[in-house]
RNA sequence: GGCGCAUUCGUCUAGUGGUCAAGGACACCUCCCUCUCAAGGAGGAGAUCGGGGGUUCGAAUCCCCCAUGCGCUACCA
């Protein structure tokens, strides 16, 4: 059982799902998926200060959302448990006492205000800031008048002063750190809470965890856990350091490059299928060609071979024309019930609910393939569902026409539209084209004439098939207001 | 400042000593299709592989130095 790969996705729940978190979460799921191993999820909520309400939740649900279902934590359980940190506290002061005990760890009395000052005068100093020791080698005496004076202690580590501590990163390769450049870190926190350095490696260790996974900025943290590990008589895991997700300027992604978390996208109307493949992508790779692949192709083929050592830009563009391939690939009734949720929220209320299904079935092919995200969508084509869109009257003349012209062929295709037999889109074409020549007009400059007056836009799908979903009565009343605006501002122009 | 990691088209990447005068994708440009926009099709432009030294018959691939970027350097994770 030892030997089974067991991985686990262990975020903090300080804020929002950041999409740099979830590509780890999703690295970590399909490692283990590949390897018919266990995924975990364990939340580090050791951070009182900084927790943050509906975090837990919002983490979730973004595992939820892009199917990356947990064998073991929140809400399913598991022989591990509890999966909370806050919950597991009884389990880490016992060991961190051992620690103590047998001289791995010691008490440590200085107030925040000299770590403080301490690394002030480091810095000013141009030394390298780092917790100086003062307490390593405290005497009985003491100790014994800090305590009189009712100071917390906090237990920090006893780094080994010299030697050097090296590990085999299944990506990054060897790697090599000098003992004497890492300090004394705290273990356990005057609040009684573990650092994440202690938590961290008793629960991996405690949980089986087989590989860590986790984002390239532990790489540094890295020969704290393994020295950690060492003085337990615990074996450590393998580690594994992910390049990280940066923004468009090479800096850390956040707020100001946009969208920085998973809700966001999903809001947005980017489908969980896409923002799979895509996050994938970003730092791994399956060969010089294949880019879009399954959930279940990516699952067969991931690896730790294949994960890039460089950090990765996030691409908007990229995940646009992708998240615009799957809602291509999508059946019109599953992006009919996809669409759905988007327009009933979207849609301004002046526009009746419920939204009807059958009207939004004939709009579907229409729109389809003009779409890279149901959001998008919903903004591009509400001119189907309100009642007379707002534009600009010089729209209707395009480049080339004046308002004479524009007025005239709309009132003469107001006449031809009202009699027309049945308002279907060969008919709709028959008419217009036959109208076109008629009046000397470039089939361009009619149908965009036309189609500013009953979409309101310069660009929309296919006009007839348009005007046979809006239907006559519509159509109409549209051609009618565009007259009225033709005329309303036109002398003064 | 110290430590660590990284460095191939604008971006994601392929590439592990010769088949690379570097391949694919997004974005960009042109053309075709066409009532617009998309989608689709056909092309194009775009990287002297961060720079400099080596090693070698031969280097994007190996070694060294430099530069730059990023990360860490908390009683945050």
């Amino acid at each position: 059982m030892r030997d089974s790969v067991r991985v686990r996705y262990a975020p903090s729940p300080t804020g929002f799902p950041h999409v740099g978190n979830i590509r780890t979460a999703l690295f970590n799921w399909l490692f283990a998926r590949n390897m018919g191993g266990s995924f975990i999820v364990r939340i580090e909520d050791t951070d009182v200060a900084r927790m943050v309400d509906g975090a837990v939740e919002s983490i979730l649900d973004g595992l939820r959302w892009l199917g990356l279902d947990w064998d073991e934590g929140p809400e399913v359980g598991g022989e591990y448990g509890p999966y909370f940190q806050s919950q597991r506290l009884g389990i880490y002061q016992p060991i961190v006492q051992r620690l103590v005990r047998d001289g791995h760890a010691y008490l440590c009395y200085c107030s925040p205000e000299r770590l403080e000052e301490m690394r002030l005068e480091q810095t000013r100093r141009k030394e390298p800031p780092g917790y100086d020791r003062r307490c390593r080698s405290l005497s009985n005496e003491e100790r014994a008048r800090l305590e009189d004076e009712g100071i917390t202690p906090v237990i920090r580590f006893k780094t080994p002063l010299d030697g050097e501590t090296r590990f085999n990163d299944l990506i990054k390769g060897e790697v090599a750190f000098k003992n004497s450049t890492l300090d004394d870190f705290v273990l356990l926190k005057s609040d009684g809470y573990p650092t994440y350095h202690l938590a961290n490696v008793v629960d991996d260790h405690l949980m089986a965890i087989s590989h860590v996974l986790r984002a390239d900025e532990w790489l540094a943290s890295t020969p704290r856990h393994i020295l950690l590990y060492n003085a337990l008589g615990f074996e450590p895991p393998q580690f594994a350091h992910l390049p990280m997700i940066l923004g468009s300027d090479r800096s850390k992604l956040s707020k100001r490059h946009g969208a920085v978390s998973i809700t966001e996208y999903q809001d947005q109307g980017y489908l969980p299928e896409a923002m799979v493949n895509f996050l994938a992508l970003l730092g791994w790779s399956l060969d010089d060609r294949t880019e879009l692949m399954s959930r279940e192709e990516l699952v067969k083929n991931f690896n730790l071979e294949r994960i890039s050592r460089t950090s990765a830009i996030f691409d908007l563009k990229k995940l646009d024309w992708m998240n615009g391939v799957y809602i291509r690939q999508l059946s019109q009734d599953e992006l009919l019930e996809r669409l759905m949720p988007f327009l009933e929220s979207g849609l301004p209320t002046s526009v009746e609910r419920p939204i009807s299904l059958d009207y939004v079935r004939k709009i579907i092919p229409l729109v389809q393939e003009r779409m890279r995200t149901l959001g998008e969508g919903v903004e591009l084509y509400d001119f189907f569902f309100i009642n007379q869109p707002d534009y600009d009257a010089e729209l209707l003349l395009g480049k080339t026409l004046d308002r004479e012209r524009a007025s005239g062929a709309l009132g003469i295709s107001l006449d031809r539209l009202s009699g027309l037999d049945s308002f279907d889109s060969e008919s709709l074409e028959g008419v217009l084209r036959l109208l076109s020549s008629e009046l000397g007009l470039k089939t361009g400059e009619f149908f965009g004439l036309i189609r500013v007056a009953t979409t309101g836009r310069i660009a929309a799908p296919p006009l007839f098939q348009t005007m046979a979903v809006l239907g006559r009565e519509r159509c109409l009343g549209r051609i009618e207001e565009a007259t009225r605006r033709l005329s309303r501002r036109g002398p003064e122009q």
